[in-house]
RNA sequence: GGGCGCGUAGCUCAGUUGGCUAGAGCGCUGCCCUUACAAGGCAGAUGUCGGGGGUUCGAGUCCCUCCGCGCCCA
């Protein structure tokens, strides 16, 4: 039973002058105090319909793209609310991983460094923005670990705040006592327990590997978080002296630098130009370090000289080469994005170490700059180089080239590496249902592109740490191979402070000891569970059982290859289940010009500024005319027409309560009124069968077409009987056609314009609209009523003639003359005397003709 | 380079299995204080349905091709 039932609300009485200002402030009191959408947990998991929030990211600004994305899933939920289902809307707060570390540095100036240790009597330190310009340009203050967590967690309370606020404002229908936060400790159990699960059934594993490397941030990078830009580069065409006969090869590279890294060259198997040299061997410039010259289909002929170097590692297909032809690892790039210090040992001559010192220690860049000019001295460099501008892979959050660097890190199975593994997962997003279903292609493309597992390791600092501890033996080396894994019971854990079994705090990187790990999960490691989170998953088994599955993922259509894809993966390995039944797609906010709003570009518009300017149904009303999955234009124009709309709903409702009752009619026994009802009962199917389909767009234009042609037409027809001018059968009809037909509006509207509707409903009902029951077609088709569209045509064609004559619309008819064909005389009679009132008409004449036409005489004067 | 989506009035967009003269709102123009609403109402004007070709009695809709825009991926 819907839970206002049990307390009524204030009923109210009419106001002399509707508006639409305040009722945000007014409605969302009431419905916090009265629970209005509080979720039921006696509810049987097919009364319950479960939808899985995306947590919004609360260091970042508020946009105007949450306010759309949210109120299209907002709409759903009452929708469904509606149709009776309790529906389980819990809010998540994604406040974990880089975003925030990079926030709070800046808004405190401070800078983690893990090898400090904790301060308890850490002061917080004043923010930037309070600061003087002078206490601004001091340096970072190095903190600890721990102490840089605690101001992650202090920070992110506050930016929660602003968002609840935000989403309070916007109206959702959440139930504001299951809210999470992805760093919270019950999210840290569940995505430790996930993982030593996954870990327990092989799915999880640790690999020593090249991985994409962001040298600012000090992190691997996973495939989803990669991003192409375009790049200014050249061609340096080098030489490669044939060990056997000294000829030159040339090679064509954009990374002269890697030189020092270089283990093979490679030519495509089938290029003529080469086949000579496979299986020979060169050196390399300035190092004389002797590498291979191997064939691999990789190989571009047509790209430079097509014969390349194999570098460890410079790209992608570097490691494939390394890798498929089982070449030696040579890196020369640390993991701070600079060259080792000293001359790797296989540089051997002296020649070469000394070549090799010019560039010790200097970035990727400096590097580079100085390698040419050596390579330039030595001869090796042939010409100039050829400037081109070529793709290179940046972390999407990153400011420099991503590196590749061989690391010790953990994976999960994501079929990148498993066809299996990858069919069952395709096969999963068969079995979703999307709305727009074109969406499913996306997943599809990034399934099939996956080329590895999920690195779902990073080294940052405030994110949910690995439960892990690895021995340290006798020599003090770590013993990666079986680690000391935390029991369950006891999660979350921080291996940097707490102690596994059997060892204690003073044995922590000692030998004979251990030393915990000292990464952190992937944000998606943690977002990926959000269903398992909300749902209660080994928290709460009751609950989980009532929720999970869930109905519904709401999300946008750029995190389908990350959060969507990472949670089907979970799901599919933890519960060999689909996380939920559909997927309903958001499109972007685009500002006017088409392009996607973002901060960068000044463009984004305050949510908050919006709801006062406009009034937040009127915000809604915006978002929910957008399409699913359609891209849209911010428009403050549509948002005046809601503003609008909801006021006109205040208004008619005030009109039509104001008439009067019907009585103690319960049927509409006129012709003209039985004929409205009967074409608001296919409004109300279509409606019906649009948010069943997910399309609350749709709902909402069938809906507001009928309400103004209602407004417009079918009251100012009715006006007159209503008031009892042809006595009291004639008015009872009316009254009782307009107030139910009202209603089912009001209905109708509320889960897209929950402020007003609530305000109207409650003008003559004691209980919440939102927990009231949704309409539907009870009175069944009538298909073989006459159309009155004629009728409502000769009001029209009433009209245009005063308009045309410069009348008013009160001005009296003295004749009007009215022929049509013999098919539309009955409909005619039917609207006839409410005619003869809405358009004061003294005469009225009626001939059986070919087709419509309408002659209006005008009295003389009024 | 591959995939997906989009292109309809000045603007934002509907247009469902092909079917009467292609629609709505905004904006624009004119009129009207009408028993709710002047932050309102009534009415009016406005189209190479991106271009070309094809299928069909009939194409905004289906097919081919080209152009432009966006996103995802390589």
């Amino acid at each position: 039973m819907p839970r206002s039932d049990a307390t009524p609300l204030p009923q109210r009485s009419l106001p002399a002058k509707p508006a639409l200002e305040g009722l945000e402030q007014q409605w969302g009191a009431v419905w916090e105090e009265q629970d209005t959408y509080r979720f039921d947990r006696t509810a049987d998991r097919a009364q319950v319909y479960s939808i899985d929030t995306p947590p919004p990211t609360v260091s970042g600004s508020l946009h105007v793209g949450h306010v759309f994305s949210y109120t299209h899933t907002d709409t759903i939920a009452r929708y469904q609310r509606m149709r009776g289902r309790q529906v389980f809307y819990p809010m998540g707060w994604d406040d974990n991983g880089l975003p925030t570390e990079r926030r709070v540095q800046n808004y405190y100036g401070v800078q983690c460094d893990p090898s400090l240790p904790y301060d308890p009597d850490f002061p917080t330190p004043t923010p930037m923005a309070e600061r003087t310009k002078a206490e601004r340009k001091a340096p970072a203050v190095h903190i600890s670990r721990r102490n840089f967590v605690e101001l992650c967690e202090q920070l992110t309370v506050e930016d929660e705040k602003v968002f609840e606020e935000l989403w309070r404002g916007l109206g959702l229908s959440v139930d504001w006592t299951m809210t999470y936060a992805t760093i919270d400790r019950r999210c840290q159990r569940v995505a430790q327990r996930a993982f030593l699960r996954n870990l327990a059934r092989g799915e999880a594993y640790q690999a020593e590997a090249p991985v994409l490397w962001d040298v600012d941030f000090r992190s691997a990078v996973a495939q989803a978080e990669l991003e192409d830009r375009e790049l200014p580069g050249a061609y340096h065409r080098l030489a490669f002296p044939r060990v056997d006969n000294g000829e030159p090869v040339y090679i064509e590279t954009t990374r002269p630098e890697l030189v020092p890294a270089c283990v093979a060259l490679v030519a495509h198997p089938d290029d003529e130009r080469y086949q000579a040299l496979f299986g020979s061997t060169v050196r390399t410039p300035l190092f004389d370090v002797e590498v291979a010259v191997h064939p691999h289909e990789l190989a571009d002929p047509e790209k430079g000289s097509g014969i390349a170097m194999i570098c460890t590692f410079g790209d992608t297909t570097d490691v494939v080469w390394w890798r498929e032809l089982d070449l030696p690892t040579r890196s020369v790039v640390r993991p701070d994005g600079r060259l080792l210090a000293e001359p790797p040992p296989w540089i051997t001559t002296e020649a070469g170490a000394q070549a090799y010192g010019e560039l010790a220690g200097k970035t990727v860049k400096q590097a580079q700059a100085r390698i040419v000019e050596l390579l330039a001295d030595s001869g090796a460099l042939q010409g100039e180089p050829r400037p081109i501008t070529h793709p290179v892979k940046f972390y999407e959050k990153g400011d420099r080239p991503l590196e590749i660097v061989t690391s010790r890190q953990w994976y999960l199975r994501n079929g990148g590496r498993d066809a299996e593994v990858r069919d069952a997962l395709l096969d999963r997003g068969k079995e979703l249902s999307w709305h727009p279903d074109h969406m499913r292609v996306r997943y599809e493309n990034w399934v099939n592109g996956l080329n590895g597992d999920w690195l779902v390791s990073r080294q940052r600092f405030f994110g949910v740490p690995f439960p892990l501890w690895y021995r340290v033996d006798a020599e003090g080396a770590v013993d990666y191979d079986a680690p000391l894994l935390a029991d369950e019971a006891d999660l979350p854990v921080d291996p940097s402070t707490d102690v596994p079994d059997g060892f204690d705090e003073a044995q922590r990187g000692q030998p004979g000891g251990f030393v915990g790990d000292p990464d952190v999960m992937d944000t998606w490691a943690t977002s990926s569970l959000t269903p398992q989170i909300a749902c209660g998953w080994g928290e709460d088994d009751d609950l989980f059982a009532r929720t999970f599955p869930m109905d519904l993922r709401p999300q946008a259509h750029e995190i389908i290859r990350t959060w969507l894809f990472s949670t089907v993966v979970r799901a599919h390995l933890e519960s060999d289940v689909l996380p939920w039944r559909n997927a309903a797609i958001s499109g972007w906010v685009l500002d006017p010009d088409r392009k996607k709003m973002s901060k960068s570009k000044g463009n984004v518009v305050t949510p908050m500024d919006l709801f006062d300017t406009y009034g937040t149904d009127a915000v809604r009303y915006w978002a929910a005319s957008a399409r699913p999955g359609v891209d849209t234009a911010f428009s403050e124009d549509q948002m005046k027409v809601g503003r609008k709309f909801a006021n006109k709903l205040l208004n008619v409702t005030k009109f039509v309560l104001g008439i009067g009752e019907a009585g103690d009619t319960w049927t509409a026994s006129d012709p003209v009124d039985q004929s409205m009802l009967a074409d608001l009962d296919a409004v109300v199917a279509e409606a019906t069968a649009a948010f069943e389909g997910f399309d609350y767009a749709r709902a909402l234009e069938r809906t507001e077409a009928f309400f103004w042609w209602f407004c417009d037409d079918y009251v100012e027809l009715v006006k007159g009987r209503a008031y009892g001018s042809r006595g009291d059968d004639g008015a009872a009809s009316a009254r009782f056609a307009l107030r139910s037909a009202l209603e089912t509006i009001q209905r109708l509207l509320a889960p897209i314009l929950p402020f007003s509707t609530e305000e109207a409903w409650s003008w003559w009902h004691d209980t919440s609209v939102h927990a009231a029951s949704w309409p539907t077609s009870s009175r069944g088709a009538t298909d073989d009523r006459p159309s009155l569209d004629v009728v409502y045509e000769v009001l029209g064609r009433v009209r245009r003639a005063k308009t045309e004559a410069k009348v008013s619309q009160r001005a009296e008819v003295a004749r009007l003359v009215v022929e049509v064909p013999e098919a539309a005389v009955g409909a005619i009679g039917i609207g006839r005397a409410d005619l003869v009132e809405a358009g004061s008409i003294a005469q009225f004449d009626v001939h059986v003709g070919d087709h419509l036409t309408c002659t209006v005489d005008l009295a003389a004067s009024t």
